[in-house]
RNA sequence: GGGCCAUUAGCUCAGCUGGUUAGAGCGCAGUCCUGAUAAGACUGAGGUCUCUGGUUCGAACCCAGAAUGGCCCA
């Protein structure tokens, strides 16, 4: 027997049952150890941030990390995997800034980074423990125990190897990075935290500029008059770091002579400089004016300020003084035409263009701001903030004729979201990771990688690597993977830490206490002596961007090279699976396969999802802001794990973004969901009261048909979602499924139901119980990686409860495999013709206006051919039945059929044609059907059980009688209904319904046998 | 401002290599069927395939541009 089953469902309720009988029977693990000694398959988790609740972007992710190996698993592969959190970064820190109420890094460091630091951890450990318990009731399968953690010391020291590896290679260096700074909090802002603080019609100088041309370098411009080439800038703070001017190579530029000089500027900003009317005496190309020398508007040496010059990447060099230092002109792609002059002033210091244009043409790097905001050395207004400056930096250059026109501009400009300060563009002293170093081989790596949808592969993340540039990856700040470099106080030498027992084996080594932490301030305080010249070596102060951390997991959650040491050899490296959203392209996709190429030249992941975001209902971005966010415990309590993860799989072609819409829910649930039980709850209803055991016998002789198409599907339905997710498609495997279970129950049970009900156990009613076991059992089988609540549900009361020789878990079996012997594609196209004319013959018969209870003598078909005639010769008995006719007749053409009598419905080549006149004996037993209904929803109402016989009252008009008379009539109707025997008269005592049909009145009543 | 992706019925999505009249589900209106079904069947209404050009005998599909939305960079 197995367990009875109500076709009314409450998934959240089972889905909860199950987790508990998983974990009663450490379920997760033994789907691991079973395979113990198989090929591995390994998915990398990507580190969720344990920072705020987790939403509905959390579990989207996860549950399409979880199918994969899942259905590895059951596919034969070992298939450990270890779950991970984030804990550091910038967001984390912001947020205890929040609760702390503190706008500045300067309040931080009042507060103590000590107990800064503290908050921020026991934040994240508060918020993981959220994750974790929304991680299990979606049912993603992660170690969680074991998951690594970012934060932790072990973590940190593999990281700590890991740069330090590149480091004796050579590939970590101290070069400036131009980021958007806050000079009053004192820190670099992140775009997001940018994006949030634009403020429009901000009033700034627009000045235009003149910059002295060097006399015996200007061929290409008269000569006896001074030449200037005209520049524009809104930043005339900025123009003491000017090392560069930038013309379009292809725009034409003018030469204009005015009383004492010439001026140069873009022949089509003319008029706009207010140029228009003065004379041009010449016109030239802006490739002409590159390598012009001009001379600086300030002379860094005169001012007390340093001049550098980059080297490779983002590497500066210190420049000797020169007193006749002149600068050159350039050509970027980046000159704008429509305002300014079309020559551009170039400060790499104060702009992320300006700074690339310093790196790739080597320009000048003068940095002439401190992090306040303050100018630097002895100009005239050094020491201002930059703000105040300008007008001072605008005097000056009036007193020295240099300043062409001055006027002011509303434009749009960054400030800080927290404190309002007028953010400034800043090259600040960062660390890098020269991965152009391995950019080819960042490349090649890629080709190897399959990824999901392919565009990405040369798309998104290629171009990305095809212009890749150096890592900057150090922050100011606080709660963060140190970066393991010491520098001497003395002599300025580096020296980079690669692990702990490193660092307390150098000379004069002080300061690391027990318990170890080796976030700062603790690691702070380590110190040692200079191998150079024996100063003191103190920690540089520095921490990691959290990327790197991410990036770094492959050997860091493994603790690898100090334990582990095998990781590369014994198939925990490189993974075959991740996946993640598709933002993370440049993020953690990036960071694994930059710091995998750079330590071990190879790529770490072989197959990789990136998928979209979840939108609201509208197609607009989630956000608490805008009160949009889905919560997904609401989600979940309402429909179950299951409904959700169904949704998150089907919804949209991977990659694309999602609308996430309750009611498509509710669809799947009602759709797929509840269609499964009831087929699962028929199965069970007729079972038990048959008393099938399931293999009790061999298969009949002959299998009837309908039992070797619904086997035939089943067997395509198992490559069909085999390939799916051997191919990373869930959403085909997803649909194919679908489709399956619509045909098992608006098909194959339809047609079955009364195999399923009539009173003789033949072989034809084995046969179909045999088959619609099978296929609710390798349904839950398929379904397992998709669905592993309802699987096991459906899996642990077919199964477990009759043959407790099968494992014990669905989710510890094999996938099924297609037997393909069974596949039968005439079959499949037989009834494929079957179902398109039952569903014409139905459509005809809705057109005539005559139900389906009413019997018909026959229909007539047509159509295309002679094979599809056959077809329908095989099946005539489906059709007689799903019809209710007696025969069926085929015409030559569709015209045929139209003839007077008769209604027709054509689709394509098909046509079904039902002859509306009925004789009375048809009319009789379409009369004796409508009382079998009408007793049967009787039976329910009045509570009886499928199995209960009756006794069956009535009391009618003549006509009435006459059927309830017929001996024919009157046995069909008893069978249908159980009834024992048919009486004339309604006593008081018994369930009665009056009725009339057709024009006859009838009163029926029914009475329950004991 | 640049790159990638998307745009097909009121909504969510299919639509293969360019080839007959562009499909499904939901929703809406109606009819029917049903002792597994909270389901199902049938009919109807609903389409400028985002727009504008181009290529082609032929374009939802290929090309160019634009718009809108998303993501990533500036």
């Amino acid at each position: 027997m197995f367990r009875p089953v109500n076709s009314k469902v409450n998934f959240p309720e089972i889905e909860e049952n199950i987790l508990s009988f998983w974990q009663e029977k450490n379920t997760f693990q033994k789907s691991i150890d079973r395979r113990l000694g198989a090929q591995r398959f390994v998915l990398y988790e990507g580190p969720p941030t344990a920072n705020g609740s987790p939403g509905i972007h959390f579990a989207m992710p996860r549950v399409l990390k979880d199918i994969i190996p899942r259905y590895k698993a059951m596919k034969g592969y070992y298939t450990p995997r270890i779950g991970g959190w984030d804990t550091h970064g910038l967001p984390v820190e912001l947020e205890i800034e929040k609760k702390l109420g503190f706008s500045s890094k300067a309040q931080i460091e009042e507060y103590g980074i000590e107990r800064f630091n503290a908050l921020c951890r026991q934040s994240v450990q508060h918020y993981i423990k959220e994750f974790e318990d929304m991680t299990e009731r979606i049912a993603f399968w992660v170690d969680l125990e074991h998951a690594y953690i970012t934060m932790d010391n072990s973590y940190i020291e593999s990281v700590w190897w890991a740069i330090k590896q590149m480091w004796d290679k050579g590939l970590v260096y101290i070069g400036y990075r131009v980021t958007p700074h806050c000079p009053r909090c004192d820190t670099s802002l992140s775009s997001h935290e940018v994006a949030q603080g634009y403020q429009e019609n901000v009033e700034d100088p627009s000045i235009y500029i003149k910059f002295k041309v060097i006399e015996d370098r200007r061929s290409v411009l008269p000569v006896d008059k001074p030449a200037y080439l005209l520049a524009w800038t809104t930043t005339p703070w900025t123009l003491p770091g000017n090392t560069a001017l930038a013309v379009a190579e292809d725009a034409d530029y003018s030469v204009v002579e005015t009383d004492n000089e010439y001026l140069v500027l873009a022949s089509f900003l003319l008029d706009p400089v207010g140029l228009g009317d003065s004379p041009v005496v010449l016109k030239v190309e802006g490739s002409d004016l590159v390598d012009l020398r001009y001379e600086p508007l300030f002379n860094p040496h005169s001012f007390g300020v340093e001049r550098w010059r980059f080297g490779n990447g983002s590497e500066l060099l210190v420049q000797q003084a020169d007193n006749n230092l002149t600068y050159r002109v350039i050509a970027t792609d980046f000159v704008s035409m429509e305002d300014g002059t079309g020559i551009v002033h170039i400060a790499p210091a104060y702009g992320e263009v300006d700074y690339q244009a310093g790196q790739e043409q080597g320009l000048d790097f003068v940095h002439t701001v401190d992090l306040q905001g303050k100018l630097l050395g002895n100009y005239p207004f050094s020491g201002k903030f930059v703000k105040d400056a300008d007008p001072l930096v605008l005097d000056n250059l009036q007193e020295r004729g240099l300043l062409f026109r001055s006027e002011t501009i509303h434009h749009t400009y960054p400030f800080c979201w927290r404190c309002e300060a007028p953010l400034l563009y800043y090259a600040k002293q960062t660390w890098y990771i020269r991965t152009t170093a391995v950019k080819d081989r960042l490349i090649s790596g890629n080709a190897e990688i399959n990824w999901y949808p392919g565009h990405t592969k040369y798309g998104r993340f290629g171009d990305w690597l095809a212009n890749n540039i150096d890592w900057a990856f150090s922050r100011e700040r606080y709660w963060g993977t140190p970066l393991p470099v010491w520098q001497c106080q003395s002599c300025g030498e580096y020296d980079c830490i690669g692990s702990v027992e490193d660092l307390r084996m150098k000379p004069g080594f002080n300061g690391l206490e027990e318990p170890l932490d080796l976030h700062r301030p603790f690691v702070d305080e380590a110190v040692f002596n200079c191998p150079r010249c024996g100063g003191k070596m103190i920690r540089v102060p520095e921490v990691i961007d959290c990327w790197f951390d991410s990036g770094a997991m492959p050997v860091a959650q493994s603790h690898y090279p100090f334990e582990n040491d095998t990781l590369l050899e014994d198939g925990r490296f490189p993974a075959d699976y991740i996946c993640e959203a598709i933002d993370q392209t440049r993020g953690w996709f990036y960071s694994l396969h930059a710091i995998s190429t750079l330590l071990f030249d190879r790529p770490c992941y072989r197959n990789v999802v990136s998928h979209g975001h979840i939108l609201d209902a509208k197609g607009k971005r989630m956000s608490t802001s805008r009160g949009n966010m889905v919560e997904p415990w609401a989600i979940i309590n309402k429909y179950g794990a299951d409904a959700l993860r169904w949704y998150i799989y089907t919804a949209v072609p991977m990659g694309n973004s999602m609308r996430f819409d309750e009611r498509d829910i509710v669809e799947i649930s009602r759709r797929l969901l509840m269609t499964l039980w009831n087929v699962y709850s028929f199965f069970v209803t007729y079972a038990n009261i048959d008393n099938f055991v399931p293999g009790s016998n061999g298969a009949p002789s002959e299998v009837p048909e309908l039992d070797r198409w619904i086997t035939s599907e089943l067997n395509q339905l198992i490559i069909d979602a085999d390939s799916a997710l051997e191919n990373y498609e869930p959403r085909e495997g997803a649909w194919k499924i679908a489709a399956f279970v619509d045909e098992l129950s608006n098909w194959y049970v339809r047609r079955s139901r009364r195999r399923f009900w009539k009173s003789e156990n033949d072989v034809d009613k084995l046969s179909a119980y045999n088959t619609l076991y099978q296929c609710l059992v390798t349904l839950s089988k398929l379904m397992a990686p998709f669905t592993p609540f309802i699987s096991e549900e459906i899996y642990q009361n077919l199964v477990c409860s009759v043959s407790p020789d099968n494992p014990e878990s669905v989710h510890l079996c094999d996938f099924p495999v297609a037997d393909e012997t069974m596949i039968d594609d005439r079959l499949s196209a037989d009834i494929r013709v079957t179902m398109r004319l039952c569903s014409l013959g139905r459509a005809a018969r809705s057109q005539a206006g005559i139900k389906v209870r009413q019997p018909l003598s026959h229909v007539t078909v047509s159509l295309t051919g002679p094979s599809e005639q056959r077809s329908l010769e095989r099946t005539k008995p489906q059709v007689l039945e799903e019809l209710n006719v007696k025969d069926i007749n085929f015409a030559g053409s569709t015209a045929e059929l139209e003839k007077p009598g008769y209604v027709v419905s054509s689709e394509g080549n098909y046509a079904v044609a039902v002859p509306t006149d009925i004789s009375p004996e048809l009319e009789a037993e379409g009369m004796a059907r409508e009382i079998v209904h009408r007793l049967q929803n009787m039976r329910r109402s009045a509570g009886f059980d499928i199995a209960d016989h009756i006794i069956t009252y009535y009391q009618g008009d003549e006509y009435m009688k006459q059927i309830m008379e017929n001996a024919e009539l009157a046995s069909y109707i008893r069978q249908e209904t159980l009834s024992r025997e048919l009486v004339e008269g309604v006593t008081e005592d018994v369930y009665s319904e009056s009725f009339k049909l057709g024009g006859h009145e009838i009163l029926l009543g029914v009475k329950k046998l004991e």
